[in-house]
DNA sequence: TTCTAATTGCAAATGATTCGCAATTAAACA
DNA sequence: TGTTTAATTGCGAATCATTTGCAATTAGAA
């Protein structure tokens, strides 16, 4: 399971919907910017900047360009960034309107994702909210465990 | 709210009972454990290995030997780590036994932790896993807000 | 007290991520 | 269609968290 091959209920954005969204915000669609989103389209689970890095024909965009970029498209709420507790940030595409919030179980073997689509916790993270206080709680939470390929 | 108030359950662990527990593993008793321990044990919120040393007293112990330490604890599950997604691991003790599983409420003004001891997705945590046909599955969850302090 | 393996300090190595800066370029516009 | 200019990129150096090699130190069993 490298990757997770189940299909997802998300739709695929047209690459020309996303590049509309930066010029909306006077930004330039560049080469780099362009095959990065042209990655992440294709991509249905997070990744880190290496790994689009890689994915890059060889010397298409540099490392450090990749990581402007997903500042940029963070900022602008084009990506999401997940972190699933190995030291290295990944991102994912969010539909537009969208705030990109769901979840995913990770093999803790071969790393393989599943996306999960539902979120639950909207009611108890109100109970957390105001047994203590807090305003405009949100909540991060991963699955992690061994997936059936990974069992042997 | 530097390092919530509140109070928590948990009651603090015994220095020497913690030690004990390092001996029955043939682990040495040394200066710097001794003093990481205590000051772990007098934190009721997980800390970064960096605020660890800054409580020491100058020169007690090495940063990175507080990172073996942290590993060493976490393998002897002493301690656990937490992540609250600013690229820093963080370190709470756990009660012998116990497994350490809980989550927090995080204060992104000011970085305040408040610990939440219950812990509900259990139910989810099953679903999710026959659902995907993963085994052993966990989580990891944290909550992240504005604590009443930082509301001005 | 002796002996040895465990532990530490220190400095260098690693890896992720950021930043300065000069060179390049998208895209508005004359 | 060229000109202009601010946005963007590449590259290398800087940061920051974390790890590691190694020689010197030391806890604790004998």
């Amino acid at each position: 399971m490298k990757t997770g091959a189940g299909s997802h209920p998300k739709e695929r954005q047209e690459l020309s919907t996303l590049t509309r969204r930066l010029h909306r915000e006077s930004r330039r669609i560049t080469g780099p910017r362009a095959a990065i989103l042209e990655i992440l389209r294709h991509h249905p689970h997070p990744l880190t900047p290496r790994a689009i890095f890689s994915e890059l024909p060889a010397g298409e965009c540099n490392l450090a360009t990749i990581y402007r970029a997903m500042q940029l498209l963070q900022k602008l709420g084009m990506v999401k960034r997940f972190d699933f507790g190995d030291g290295t940030a990944r991102f994912e595409l969010v539909a537009e309107g969208d705030d990109g919030h769901h979840h995913h179980l990770i093999c803790t073997k071969c790393a393989g994702v599943v996306e999960i689509e539902t979120c639950f916790s909207t009611e108890l993270e109100r109970q957390i909210a105001r047994e203590n206080g807090f305003e405009s709680v949100t909540h991060r939470l991963e699955f992690y465990g061994v997936c059936p390929d990974c069992q042997k």
